[in-house]
DNA sequence: TTATGTTTTCCTGTTT
DNA sequence: AAAACAGGAAAACATA
């Protein structure tokens, strides 16, 4: 009412995020990692077709997996292609392996950006600590390994490229996916990423998929910054949410404010995913 | 270049 | 009274 609102959300997300000045030194946090590291190879999005397939190789021999239970062919595509394929996409590519892989990208992606960010630009603005680096500006959240060291999981970084296999058809795994993420899939990443979630959106009902803004203005926010719009307000995002409704990506939850559902065409956001 | 899908913007009215 | 909710309309944008 009084003060100006984004001089006071600058303040807050920045002190809920801490100052960019705070980040370890980039070494420890590579350390353990894999020795030398291009931006570009910590960065999923700029892999080849080849670091593709190498990942994957890693993330099977890890989970002790054998690699010819999925089809290699159903990944023939660069780093920016894997890193836009939905949860569903990964199912359909990989089967039962699918959300072994999606966690393993999703982490990489983080990392990724945070890494690649910090070496390409540290930049003092607060910004979106999603996976998705489409738009410009940079994201002050530091990787600390203490909190959450890297998945057991996930984080094979190619470097070598070894695998050698012909692949055939190009075998296109998805249909559309406008350049990163929609609406409904930046709030459902920021609800499964609590530990960078300080306090912005909150489950209501894990299982239900029932959640609560708790910043609204502040997701707003950090909407029109991926969206590289600044004038982003919970009055528009909320008419965005509403057409949710009829597509059935969202439920109707009424009388209780500032609260949505995930709805049966929404994907990716429970514990286990059939 | 057109067609389409997804917001974004704006607005009027209602509800909490 | 302020903040949300509801949707209609139409513009804006990005991709297929």
């Amino acid at each position: 009412m009084s003060t100006t609102p984004t001089a006071a959300l600058d303040s807050q997300l920045i002190a809920t995020w801490g100052l960019p000045n705070t980040y370890p030194d980039v070494p420890t946090v590579m350390s353990g990692y894999t020795g030398r590291l291009w931006p570009h190879d910590s960065q999923p999005q700029f892999w080849s077709k080849f670091q593709v397939w190498e990942w994957l190789q890693q993330v099977m021999d890890m989970h002790q997996i054998d690699a010819s239970s999925i089809p290699f062919q159903n990944f023939d595509m660069d780093g920016h292609q894997l890193c836009s394929l939905s949860y569903q996409d990964f199912i359909r590519a990989a089967g039962s392996v699918g959300p072994i892989l999606f966690h393993s990208i999703t982490e990489l992606k983080w990392s990724g950006q945070e890494i690649g960010q910090l070496e390409i630009k540290p930049d003092l603005d607060f910004s979106c600590p999603f996976p998705d680096v489409s738009y410009p500006g940079g994201n002050l959240e530091i990787y600390n390994p203490a909190i959450y060291p890297l998945a057991p999981v996930a984080s094979p970084t190619p470097s070598s490229p070894d695998i050698k296999r012909t692949y055939s058809r190009p075998h296109q795994v998805k249909k559309h996916n406008p350049r990163g993420t929609h609406l409904w899939e930046f709030i459902r990443d920021i609800l499964l990423n609590p530990e960078r979630n300080p306090g912005l959106i909150k489950w209501e009902d894990r299982t239900e998929g029932v959640f609560r803004f708790l910043k609204s203005e502040a997701v707003a926010q950090l909407w029109g910054k991926k969206k590289n719009n600044t004038s982003m307000t919970y009055e528009k995002l909320s008419r965005a949410m509403r057409y949710y409704y009829k597509r059935e990506i969202l439920e109707r939850v009424d009388g209780r404010r500032l609260v949505y559902k995930f709805g049966r065409n929404a994907r990716g956001w429970r514990e286990s995913e059939t």
